[in-house]
DNA sequence: GAGTTTGAAACT
DNA sequence: CAGTTTCAAACTC
């Protein structure tokens, strides 16, 4: 086990957030805008019954306190704010590549942050890189940040606190758009590729758009500029309600690397090779949020408060390398506190570094994958004026298509900036859980299409889980069951036709959330979906939206190569998934999957739409269903969406597992609702009781019920059961016994060919002699009874003694010896023959 | 595999 | 909320 996942066991309270920016190099324009509407349809809060009675009261305090909680090092919640940088292993890769592969080309504009529990070799940005002082008691955090180094830089108003073991990507400083507009290129955050692409976000209160900069091949690297006049006409950088009470940017030159700068990222790395505290780093990524009533500056996500980064805080470079084919999550206007880990969580950005790029790379720990091209969200309101700057040092050219950068801002006073793709594409982001059983992607979906794809980078990020976290974004919370100790991977080695990529997959259930298309009508409660529920797009339901995808799903997608997105502007990667419902759910946790086999529906008449439905039930898509007319896919997104808000509203809890903890005294499982069996006598898997092999309880209004403790017949059964387990586990021990045993014998009887001479001439056969002796074996039994291998060893044996008292030497023994076990075959075989003619001419 | 039984979900 | 209908899984033959 990793020595992260060992953290993950150990620090259950420790969130790790997952950014992935998808971004397809010929979909740099494709950026989506998420809507504030989409925004308000990201769950406040996900909860799962059993894992909000796991989660302690304790750590559910601590999710709205904010600076007090820097002092809480002995709480795994956020709130520990421990000061120990050194145990915080947030690497953020960049690498940088210049891989001119077709696949790559496409992807080269990709930027992936992704949390990596892998902490071997990449850099870590320890507590003393962030030196700055939070104007909240949080301390210990880096922000407004540039990281370069090499081509890419990564600057902007972006938080690492290794100290509270968060990392925070903060939008920018309240600065205003107009002064972001005209301020010095520092104060935006461009993503520029051969001066062509562009992605501006204007997130956060300041109008100062985050760009992600993917620098001119040609262009030298780190030239962070972000000019608009320089952003070519094929980007529109809109400001996203930028508060004109926001601070002004701070610090915003990225280019800048001071000395003090580069000491930092020195200590960075040497950061990775000290060892770390015990305490994880917390990454958290959080879009800003409407600070009403709430302190502007400051947002606690699970506990921990995440406090603006000062904006004296020195700029961090960061090296991006831009094809990494993963997925920024964030959710906009949401904070979310993904990983509930006690794991430190990691995030890597993986890059691609470029050859080019002479300073080595610098990772950074955060636990987010970016993909250039896609939106930038989760940024923390930072006073820190410092911008973000992403620059790719890509030098191979690429089909950018424009983008639109539109401002979202006004809902509920979130503030953020969005990157709207002009590609159809769909994108995928992905924001996973670690250790949970919860995918959420969030789907981009562009509206331009773009065919190239981009294989996701080489990046593995294995993150464990821990306990069920508890994340709470201004007064929301939210609780998300994870499923223990297990480890999440994210493999994205495979180049990807889709645009899915960094996928996750512990999950041991898949629940559906969100619809996937702008749906101001459906806004389900997400308070009351079950766990593993994915947030992916909706093929066809608009540019941006959310969709309840199955982890599997997802994990279909980013594991079949065959799944190609090009060419069309939908996502029709739904029903190549929905073929390739046999592939592995992942290929790390192939074990998981298999562990609950789902079956496959038979759903005739309700379109797979209806709670009848197993697999809508349980928030799945169908998969190797046997259903007909199924709408339960992403081809019928808007029909489900429709489907699950209805369900939601005849029953807020549809989603919710049925089983969940009884009351105090009781069992810890019971069935929520409690069965209505009539004529079961609940002791058939009618009783959902009896299916969850849980006695009824107290609320169950069974009529005749025998599923309870003491009842005879249900220990009948149970024995009954547990017998024909029994049976069925001997039988299949003695057939691979049997089998073993087979095998056993068949290599011990094959005669072994001497090399050299030996001492018994007749056991020496040469190979004709052994393939003889096979084929004698395979001889009716019938015919090669006892008495005939008496006899015939008998002759041989006399053949042998004839051989011997001649003084025949040992070749020519052997030859007598085989020659008479040639007589003696030959013998059987005329008698086998003559047997056979007899048998067929007595049945004709 | 077809038909029956069963109980949850959906509907009224 | 109760009664009825619909539905798909579980079960039986």
């Amino acid at each position: 086990m990793s020595k992260s996942s060992r953290r993950v066991d150990t620090f259950a309270s420790h969130y790790i957030f997952l950014l992935i920016f998808f971004f397809h190099s010929g979909q740099l324009a494709g950026m989506d805008v998420v809507s504030p509407e989409l925004n308000s349809l990201l769950p406040d809060e996900i909860m799962d019954t059993e894992a909000i009675e796991d989660i302690s009261d304790s750590q559910a305090h601590g999710t709205n306190t904010q600076s007090k909680t820097t002092n809480e090092t002995t709480v795994p919640m956020e709130t520990d704010t421990s000061s120990n940088v050194s145990s915080a292993e947030n690497t953020l890769v960049a690498p940088t590549s210049k891989d001119s592969s077709p696949s790559s080309s496409s992807a080269g504009n990709q930027i992936t942050i992704s949390v990596s529990s892998t902490t071997s070799s990449l850099p870590i940005l320890k507590q003393s890189l962030a030196t700055s002082t939070t104007s909240t008691k949080t301390t210990n955090s880096v922000s407004g940040t540039t990281v370069s180094t090499g081509g890419l830089k990564l600057s902007g108003p972006f938080t690492i606190s290794a100290a509270n073991h968060q990392i925070i990507l903060n939008k920018v400083a309240t600065a205003q758009a107009s002064e972001a507009s005209k301020s010095s290129a520092t104060c935006h955050q461009v993503i520029k590729q051969e001066g062509q692409k562009l992605l501006v976000t204007a997130i956060g209160k300041s109008g100062s758009p985050i760009v992600l900069q993917l620098p001119n091949s040609k262009a030298p690297v780190g030239q962070t500029s972000a000019d608009p006049k320089i952003q070519t006409p094929q980007f529109k950088v809109v400001t996203i309600g930028g508060r004109p009470e926001l601070k002004p940017l701070v610090g915003c030159t990225t280019n800048q690397m001071t000395a003090l700068q580069t000491q930092q990222l020195k200590a960075v790395q040497i950061a990775k090779k000290t060892p770390t505290s015990s305490a994880p780093i917390k990454f958290i990524i959080t879009k800003t949020v409407n600070s009403k009533g709430a302190s502007p500056q400051s947002q606690v996500v699970a506990g921990r408060v995440l406090t603006q980064t000062s904006s004296v805080l020195p700029t961090k470079t960061i090296t991006l390398t831009e094809p990494i084919g993963t997925s920024l999550q964030s959710i906009p206007g949401k904070k979310i506190a993904i990983s509930p880990l006690k794991t430190p969580s990691k995030v890597t950005v993986v890059s691609v570094a470029s050859p080019t790029s002479s300073a080595p790379p610098k990772t950074v720990t955060l636990p987010v994958n970016l993909a250039l091209g896609q939106q930038i969200l989760a940024v923390q309101q930072s006073t820190s004026a410092s911008p973000v700057k992403v620059v790719s040092s890509q030098a191979t050219a690429q089909n950018i298509k424009p983008v639109q950068s539109v401002a979202v801002g006004g809902v509920s006073g979130s503030h953020f900036k969005t990157i709207i793709p002009l590609a159809t594409q769909p994108n995928v982001q992905q924001i996973q859980v670690p250790g949970s059983r919860f995918h959420y992607v969030r789907l981009v979906t562009a509206t331009t299409a773009s065919s190239t794809v981009q294989p996701s980078g080489p990046s593995t990020n294995s993150v464990q889980t821990a306990k069920p976290m508890m994340v709470s974004t201004g007064a929301v919370r939210m609780s998300v069951p994870i499923v223990p100790a297990q480890s999440v991977k994210q493999v994205a080695p495979k180049p990807l036709t889709t645009a899915v990529q960094g996928v996750s997959t512990s999950q041991t259930q898949q629940r559906l959330i969100m619809p996937a298309t702008p749906l101001p009508q459906i806004q389900p409660n997400f308070t009351n979906l079950p766990p593993g529920t994915v947030l992916a797009p909706a093929p066809g339901g608009g540019n941006v939206g959310y969709a309840v995808v199955p982890a599997q799903y997802v994990t279909q997608l980013q594991q079949s190569p065959f799944v190609t997105l090009a060419n069309n502007s939908s996502f029709s990667a739904s029903s190549g998934v929905q073929t390739q419902a046999r592939l592995p759910v992942n290929g790390v946790s192939t074990t998981e999957s298999t562990s609950r086999p789902r079956k496959p529906c038979n759903c005739t008449k309700s379109q797979c739409l209806k709670l009848y439905c197993d697999c809508f039930a349980n928030g799945e898509f169908c998969n190797n269903c046997n259903c007909n007319n199924c709408f339960n896919n992403l081809e019928h997104e808007t029909e489900r969406l429709k489907a699950i808000k209805t369900c939601l509203d005849r029953n807020p809890e549809a989603f919710k597992p049925k089983i969940g903890k009884g009351k105090e005294g009781e069992s810890d499982r019971r069935h929520s609702k409690g069965c209505n069996c009539k004529r079961s006598g609940c002791l058939k898997n009618y009783c959902e009781c009896y299916e969850a092999k849980i006695m009824c309880s107290s609320i169950c209004k069974c009529i005749g019920c025998k599923n309870f403790e003491e009842s005879p017949e249900r220990k009948t059964l149970m024995h009954l059961a547990d017998a024909a387990e029994v049976r069925v586990q001997q039988q299949t021990a003695a057939k691979t016994k049997l089998s073993s045993q087979i095998s056993d014998l068949l290599m011990r009887t094959t005669p072994v060919i001497p090399t050299g001479g030996g001492s018994i001439p007749c056991l020496e056969l040469n190979s004709s002699a052994h393939l003889f002796l096979c084929w004698f074996r395979k001889l009716p039994y019938t015919f090669v009874t006892k008495e005939v291998l008496e006899a015939t060893c008998e002759c041989l044996l006399e053949r042998a003694k004839c051989s011997e008292q001649t003084l025949q030497p040992q070749a020519e023994a052997e030859r007598m010896i085989l020659e008479e076990f040639g007589h003696c075959l030959m013998s059987i075989i005329n008698s086998a023959g003559k047997a056979k003619v007899d048998c067929a001419s007595i049945n004709c």
